[in-house]
DNA sequence: ACCCAGGGTCATA
DNA sequence: TATGACCATGGG
Protein backbone atom coordinates (compact mmCIF):
# COMPACT_ATOMS: atom_id res chain seq x y z
CA UNK A 1 0.00 0.00 0.00
CA UNK A 2 1.62 3.49 -1.15
CA UNK A 3 1.95 6.21 1.32
CA UNK A 4 -1.26 8.05 2.20
CA UNK A 5 -1.81 11.14 0.33
CA UNK A 6 -3.73 14.24 1.64
CA UNK A 7 -6.64 13.53 -0.19
CA UNK A 8 -6.54 10.13 0.82
CA UNK A 9 -7.21 11.39 4.68
CA UNK A 10 -10.29 14.10 3.19
CA UNK A 11 -12.00 11.00 1.82
CA UNK A 12 -11.59 9.04 5.19
CA UNK A 13 -12.80 12.21 7.43
CA UNK A 14 -15.67 13.33 5.44
CA UNK A 15 -17.37 9.37 5.29
CA UNK A 16 -16.79 9.42 8.57
CA UNK A 17 -17.75 13.24 10.03
CA UNK A 18 -20.05 13.82 6.71
CA UNK A 19 -20.74 17.42 6.00
CA UNK A 20 -19.63 19.79 8.43
CA UNK A 21 -21.66 23.07 7.13
CA UNK A 22 -18.92 25.54 7.76
CA UNK A 23 -18.54 28.73 8.30
CA UNK A 24 -21.81 28.58 10.67
CA UNK A 25 -22.84 31.96 9.31
CA UNK A 26 -26.07 34.15 7.53
CA UNK A 27 -23.10 36.34 5.70
CA UNK A 28 -19.53 36.89 4.58
CA UNK A 29 -19.82 40.05 7.33
CA UNK A 30 -20.83 37.87 9.95
CA UNK A 31 -17.71 35.31 8.99
CA UNK A 32 -15.28 37.66 8.84
CA UNK A 33 -16.78 39.06 12.61
CA UNK A 34 -16.34 35.36 13.49
CA UNK A 35 -12.53 35.10 12.55
CA UNK A 36 -11.75 37.72 13.78
CA UNK A 37 -13.44 37.42 17.39
CA UNK A 38 -12.95 33.69 17.57
CA UNK A 39 -8.67 34.13 17.92
CA UNK A 40 -7.75 31.58 20.86
CA UNK A 41 -10.81 32.00 22.15
CA UNK A 42 -14.18 29.35 22.10
CA UNK A 43 -16.65 29.20 19.57
CA UNK A 44 -19.21 29.48 21.95
CA UNK A 45 -18.45 32.51 23.70
CA UNK A 46 -17.92 33.74 20.19
CA UNK A 47 -21.71 33.04 19.46
CA UNK A 48 -22.74 34.93 22.07
CA UNK A 49 -21.08 37.95 21.24
CA UNK A 50 -22.22 37.87 17.74
CA UNK A 51 -26.16 37.60 19.11
CA UNK A 52 -25.88 40.60 21.04
CA UNK A 53 -24.65 42.13 17.72
CA UNK A 54 -26.88 41.32 15.92
CA UNK A 55 -30.19 41.87 18.35
CA UNK A 56 -28.13 45.50 18.75
CA UNK A 57 -28.71 45.61 14.81
CA UNK A 58 -24.86 45.85 14.42
CA UNK A 59 -24.20 42.86 12.15
CA UNK A 60 -23.40 45.82 9.97
CA UNK A 61 -19.53 47.05 8.60
CA UNK A 62 -20.65 50.90 9.00
CA UNK A 63 -22.78 50.29 11.76
CA UNK A 64 -19.55 48.57 13.62
CA UNK A 65 -17.07 51.75 12.35
CA UNK A 66 -19.86 54.34 13.60
CA UNK A 67 -20.52 52.94 17.29
CA UNK A 68 -18.47 54.25 20.46
CA UNK A 69 -15.65 51.81 20.88
CA UNK A 70 -16.62 51.23 24.30
CA UNK A 71 -20.34 49.60 23.27
CA UNK A 72 -18.62 47.39 20.75
CA UNK A 73 -16.34 46.01 24.10
CA UNK A 74 -19.75 45.91 25.84
CA UNK A 75 -21.69 43.77 23.04
CA UNK A 76 -18.39 41.63 22.13
CA UNK A 77 -17.03 41.09 26.21
CA UNK A 78 -17.99 37.27 26.31
CA UNK A 79 -15.24 36.52 23.30
CA UNK A 80 -12.61 37.60 25.42
CA UNK A 81 -9.16 40.26 24.51
CA UNK A 82 -12.56 41.97 24.09
CA UNK A 83 -10.56 45.94 24.20
CA UNK A 84 -8.16 44.66 21.31
CA UNK A 85 -10.65 42.95 19.33
CA UNK A 86 -13.28 45.80 19.44
CA UNK A 87 -9.83 47.93 17.91
CA UNK A 88 -9.12 45.35 15.65
CA UNK A 89 -12.85 45.16 14.46
CA UNK A 90 -13.02 48.92 13.69
CA UNK A 91 -9.59 49.02 12.27
CA UNK A 92 -10.65 46.35 10.10
CA UNK A 93 -13.98 47.12 8.51
CA UNK A 94 -12.87 51.19 8.43
CA UNK A 95 -10.19 49.83 6.06
CA UNK A 96 -12.80 48.26 4.13
CA UNK A 97 -14.82 51.19 3.47
CA UNK A 98 -11.66 53.47 2.91
CA UNK A 99 -10.02 51.01 0.80
CA UNK A 100 -12.80 49.44 -1.44
CA UNK A 101 -15.81 50.92 -0.60
CA UNK A 102 -17.68 47.75 0.06
CA UNK A 103 -16.90 44.43 0.95
CA UNK A 104 -18.36 43.17 -2.37
CA UNK A 105 -15.52 45.46 -4.23
CA UNK A 106 -13.19 44.21 -1.72
CA UNK A 107 -13.76 41.05 -3.18
CA UNK A 108 -13.64 41.25 -6.53
CA UNK A 109 -9.96 42.61 -6.67
CA UNK A 110 -6.85 40.73 -7.35
CA UNK A 111 -6.58 38.11 -4.77
CA UNK A 112 -2.90 38.19 -3.64
CA UNK A 113 -3.70 41.96 -3.03
CA UNK A 114 -6.30 41.37 -1.01
CA UNK A 115 -4.31 38.86 0.89
CA UNK A 116 -1.64 41.44 1.45
CA UNK A 117 -3.79 44.38 2.81
CA UNK A 118 -5.46 42.18 5.76
CA UNK A 119 -2.01 41.07 6.67
CA UNK A 120 -0.82 44.59 6.92
CA UNK A 121 -3.65 45.24 9.07
CA UNK A 122 -3.16 44.87 13.03
CA UNK A 123 -4.64 41.70 14.28
CA UNK A 124 -4.86 39.81 11.31
CA UNK A 125 -2.67 36.89 10.55
CA UNK A 126 -2.50 34.30 8.33
CA UNK A 127 -5.44 32.24 9.79
CA UNK A 128 -7.55 34.70 10.08
CA UNK A 129 -6.47 36.41 6.66
CA UNK A 130 -7.60 32.72 4.96
CA UNK A 131 -10.40 32.25 6.90
CA UNK A 132 -11.55 35.44 5.76
CA UNK A 133 -10.86 34.69 2.15
CA UNK A 134 -11.75 31.14 1.82
CA UNK A 135 -14.87 31.17 3.76
CA UNK A 136 -16.04 35.07 3.43
CA UNK A 137 -14.29 35.43 -0.29
CA UNK A 138 -14.74 31.90 -1.07
CA UNK A 139 -11.75 32.22 -2.58
CA UNK A 140 -9.68 29.14 -2.72
CA UNK A 141 -6.58 29.39 0.53
CA UNK A 142 -6.52 26.46 2.70
CA UNK A 143 -6.58 27.36 6.03
CA UNK A 144 -3.60 25.73 8.42
CA UNK A 145 -4.40 26.18 12.04
CA UNK A 146 -2.16 24.85 15.08
CA UNK A 147 -4.28 21.89 14.76
CA UNK A 148 -3.43 20.87 11.01
CA UNK A 149 0.40 21.50 11.83
CA UNK A 150 0.03 18.95 15.33
CA UNK A 151 -2.37 16.21 13.36
CA UNK A 152 0.12 15.83 10.01
CA UNK A 153 3.10 16.16 12.20
CA UNK A 154 2.00 13.18 14.09
CA UNK A 155 0.69 11.43 10.81
CA UNK A 156 4.10 11.65 9.73
CA UNK A 157 4.24 14.54 7.31
CA UNK A 158 7.25 16.98 7.18
CA UNK A 159 5.54 19.92 7.93
CA UNK A 160 7.89 22.62 8.74
CA UNK A 161 6.96 25.86 11.05
CA UNK A 162 6.47 28.20 7.38
CA UNK A 163 2.81 29.27 7.36
CA UNK A 164 2.94 29.41 3.99
CA UNK A 165 5.18 26.89 2.48
CA UNK A 166 2.35 24.37 4.93
CA UNK A 167 -0.35 25.94 2.89
CA UNK A 168 1.22 25.44 -0.30
CA UNK A 169 1.91 21.89 0.36
CA UNK A 170 -1.86 21.39 0.50
CA UNK A 171 -3.10 23.77 -1.79
CA UNK A 172 -0.64 21.68 -4.29
CA UNK A 173 -1.62 18.10 -3.32
CA UNK A 174 -5.31 19.00 -3.34
CA UNK A 175 -7.96 19.83 -6.19
CA UNK A 176 -8.25 23.19 -6.28
CA UNK A 177 -11.71 23.65 -5.06
CA UNK A 178 -13.13 25.68 -2.88
CA UNK A 179 -15.71 23.33 -1.50
CA UNK A 180 -13.14 20.63 -0.70
CA UNK A 181 -10.68 23.49 1.09
CA UNK A 182 -13.50 24.62 3.46
CA UNK A 183 -14.41 20.78 3.89
CA UNK A 184 -11.54 19.61 4.61
CA UNK A 185 -10.59 22.13 7.67
CA UNK A 186 -13.53 21.74 9.42
CA UNK A 187 -13.12 18.33 9.39
CA UNK A 188 -9.27 18.76 10.81
CA UNK A 189 -11.05 21.09 13.70
CA UNK A 190 -13.59 18.59 14.04
CA UNK A 191 -11.07 15.65 14.16
CA UNK A 192 -9.30 17.66 16.40
CA UNK A 193 -11.26 18.61 19.00
CA UNK A 194 -12.30 15.00 19.53
CA UNK A 195 -8.78 13.11 19.64
CA UNK A 196 -6.09 15.73 19.25
CA UNK A 197 -5.22 16.20 23.11
CA UNK A 198 -7.44 13.53 24.98
CA UNK A 199 -6.20 10.29 23.09
CA UNK A 200 -3.31 9.03 20.78
CA UNK A 201 -4.90 10.11 17.22
CA UNK A 202 -4.59 6.73 15.79
CA UNK A 203 -5.76 5.11 18.72
CA UNK A 204 -9.58 4.98 18.09
CA UNK A 205 -9.75 7.56 15.59
CA UNK A 206 -11.06 7.67 12.43
CA UNK A 207 -7.70 7.25 10.39
CA UNK A 208 -6.13 4.69 12.67
CA UNK A 209 -6.50 2.26 9.54
CA UNK A 210 -4.36 4.50 7.23
CA UNK A 211 -2.08 5.47 9.94
CA UNK A 212 -1.48 1.52 11.34
CA UNK A 213 -0.81 -0.11 7.76
CA UNK A 214 2.13 2.60 7.38
CA UNK A 215 3.04 2.54 10.69
CA UNK A 216 3.55 6.18 11.34
CA UNK A 217 2.27 6.63 14.60
C1' DA B 1 -7.09 25.47 41.30
C1' DC B 2 -5.69 24.50 36.93
C1' DC B 3 -6.08 24.09 31.54
C1' DC B 4 -7.51 25.66 27.27
C1' DA B 5 -10.03 27.58 23.24
C1' DG B 6 -11.65 27.78 15.51
C1' DG B 7 -4.50 33.70 17.20
C1' DG B 8 -1.70 37.68 16.90
C1' DT B 9 1.61 41.27 18.45
C1' DC B 10 5.57 42.86 20.46
C1' DA B 11 10.00 42.83 23.01
C1' DT B 12 14.01 40.41 23.66
C1' DA B 13 18.26 37.48 22.52
C1' DT C 1 14.58 32.91 13.82
C1' DA C 2 12.68 31.71 17.98
C1' DT C 3 10.90 31.80 22.41
C1' DG C 4 7.99 34.29 26.08
C1' DA C 5 4.69 37.69 27.93
C1' DC C 6 0.51 39.53 27.07
C1' DC C 7 -4.28 40.03 25.83
C1' DA C 8 -9.38 38.01 28.99
C1' DT C 9 -13.78 35.44 29.05
C1' DG C 10 -16.19 31.09 30.03
C1' DG C 11 -16.44 26.01 30.31
C1' DG C 12 -14.39 21.61 31.83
Amino acid sequence: MAKPELMDFYVILFSHYGPRHWWPAETPFEVIIGAILTQNTNWKNVEKAIDNLKSEGCLDIRKIVEIRKERLEEMIRSSGFYKQKAERLQNFCRFVLNEYGSLEEMFHENTDKIRKDMLDLKGIGHETADSILLYAGGLPFFVIDEYTRRIFRRIGFRVNENYEDIRKLFEKNIPKDVGIYKEYHALIVELAKEFCRKKPLCFDCPLRNICKNNSVV
